[in-house]
DNA sequence: TTTAGCACTCCGTTTCTTTGAGTGCTAAGC
DNA sequence: GCTTAGCACTCAAAGAAACGGAGTGCTAAA
């Protein structure tokens, strides 16, 4: 069902005064918006119907509305204003990214904290190589006392390998049942298709071992990750704080905590098929200390078979229209950046005018 | 003037039990711990002294006393016990260790994130090339439309260069004047030398050209920090928000800021002629932003001419006594770590027993 | 020198009241 | 049939007042 013109325009302004405001917006406040022609009776109208139809919420009774998941889905979607970047803050963003990226090494940190800057948020910079790394094999062998240790060769040919305690007793068949599970079920996997569901499966098949299996997956998981060439920075963790929803320190903490704990490391992979900017509004992200967090992201192009991703996580009230420009044209610099042949040692010298 | 022994003792436990308890501690507390043969009266005169000495401090007239920095700074020197790590704190740490440490490039990370979870504060971890890169020549190039560019050689053959606006008008004159004032001046410096007197002196004698004088400065201090091959990172931003102290946010803000701002950027240099373990206790910080909390810093050897160091910010009130010890230890284990030849590609067949 | 006793201070908490922004509904107006 | 003025009602947030109790400093006795 379709929303009249109307309608749109109210939950378009409620939005846009919730997110400059943090505070529940009123049939007041609406109604002495310049171009709104109703009286406040009408909007309050309207806002109960927008709330009936799951666009808006009420804390209270007697408060204000604020606009639900729905309802910023609806605004990102359809209803944002372009938000077009000023010329400051276009040539603002070329020169920290000109000006701070002359060594390569520590490049994804930089990225970050110019990006953080950028959006007044904390942000995300990960580079990857596309078309992750696999597992080629895995050997089980049962170490003496109580261990056994895992080697995987991996399909970059490199050989990795993790001692791990048995939690019960396990017999040489089973170590070999085990072996034979992961063989057939993880091989030629890359880090994002280790999901719940595997895991699961695998339980199921490996029998008296599959104890193991949780740890085995994890450490798998975690060395395609990073053998990927997955490497990610976090920068501007400070600036969660400065935003009145996370003036709740265990709000804050949850959020800050999740970051530690890479809860942002599927993000890349959220991305894969995905082009331009990507919005996840609160209940959207999967991971669930971010369920009341929105994140913005785009991609960008490193070249050399490198995957560039930057992104931003912020309240659910967040300025979309204008993260989401910064953002990519952020990814759009950085992409002109590494497109160049490489930085040149010396500046071309000063042209006569 | 020396402190008698039961002051002594006194301020021990007045500090123990605030370290324990984040609360001002009172006379009754006190005389009520096991081996304290006093009455709460007794105590309440020695306490009385203790904060006229200037080792304690009153929150206000009704409440119990907390420690001075110069309390703390007693406690550490001298009046704290040794805490002596458990075999399953050095397991867990080796343990830890040992397991992570599979591949070299993202190591600071990593090591910085075990000693975050090790002590469950904010940690930071430096691995920087010993006897830093200097400057070994300036230029100066004035570029047309009121700019000039600053063309660096650093000890290391490498160049790097950045383009400057003027603020000012500035000629010719200037600015070869200033290119011979930084030539004799800021040559064979290492970054830690780069001091806010230097920075004056440097103004001074830069006549019309002083105002770029700051912004070459810091560029060039900020290039030699990095191509000094320093390399940090910080990890457990969170945990500072799960101690009493930070659960003002503003406090917690003021602090995870300066971690983003590099505040942290000098630790090294406060290392660099220290052995052992170095304690920072409140004011004693250099940056204004830590002047009420504390560091806890260590040293460890990474070779190949790189030094490592690995420390801990906290609330003043910090268990001293235990995150000296695990970092100590942490910083024996990798030392041990990097010491060995190389990662072993496979264990060591199991052995029998 | 130590300790029991006491008057005093002052913070943190709880409880109660007030205030006012915002709502839904009804009935009148265009 | 929309739109709007009016009104009674709700409820969180802010303020005021009262209370309780932990802790102190001081005095006088042991």
């Amino acid at each position: 069902m379709e929303l009249s013109e109307r309608k749109k325009k109210v939950l378009r302004s409620v939005v846009d005064l919730y997110i400059r405001t943090a505070e529940p917006v009123g049939s007041k406040a609406i109604c002495e918006l310049p171009d709104m022609k109703f009286s406040s009776a009408t909007i309050r109208n309207e806002m109960a119907a927008l709330t009936d139809m799951g666009y808006l919420e009420q804390p209270h009774t007697s408060a204000g509305r604020i606009p639900s998941p729905a309802g910023y889905r609806l605004y990102v979607d359809e209803l944002m204003a372009d938000y077009r970047l000023s010329m400051d803050e276009t040539k603002s963003i070329n020169s920290a990214i000109e000006e701070k990226m002359q060594r390569f090494d520590q490049m994804m940190e930089k990225v970050a904290k110019l990006v953080s800057q950028a959006t007044d948020l904390p942000a995300i910079s990960v580079a990857s190589r596309q078309g992750g790394t696999t597992v080629k094999r895995f050997d089980l062998i049962l170490a003496g006392a109580g261990s056994v240790i895992l080697v995987m060769m991996l399909s970059t040919d490199e050989v990795v390998n993790k001692l791990i305690k048995l939690p019960v007793n396990a017999t040489e068949t089973d170590i070999k049942l085990l072996g034979a599970v992961l063989n057939a079920a993880m091989t030629g996997l890359t880090a994002e298709e280790f999901t719940a569901e595997l895991l699961e499966k695998v339980m199921a098949a490996a029998g008296a071992a599959g104890a193991l299996v949780p740890v085995i997956l994890e450490f798998t998981a975690e060395t395609l990750r990073r053998s990927g060439g997955t490497n990610m920075a976090i920068a501007g963790h400070a600036r969660l704080l400065g935003l009145p929803e996370y003036r709740d320190v265990d709000k804050a903490q949850k959020v800050l905590t999740s970051f530690d704990e890479d809860a942002l490391a599927n993000l890349p992979a959220v991305m894969q098929n995905e082009n331009g900017t990507k919005v996840l509004v609160g209940p959207e992200n999967v991971a669930q200390e971010l369920k009341d967090t929105s994140v913005v992201m785009t991609k960008f192009d490193i070249g050399d078979g490198l995957q560039g991703m930057i992104g931003v996580v912020g309240p659910t009230r967040m300025d979309y229209a204008k993260v989401t420009a910064r953002l990519s044209y952020f990814a759009e610099s950085l992409s002109k950046l590494f497109a160049k042949p490489e930085q040149p040692q010396l500046p071309e010298p000063a042209e006569k005018e």
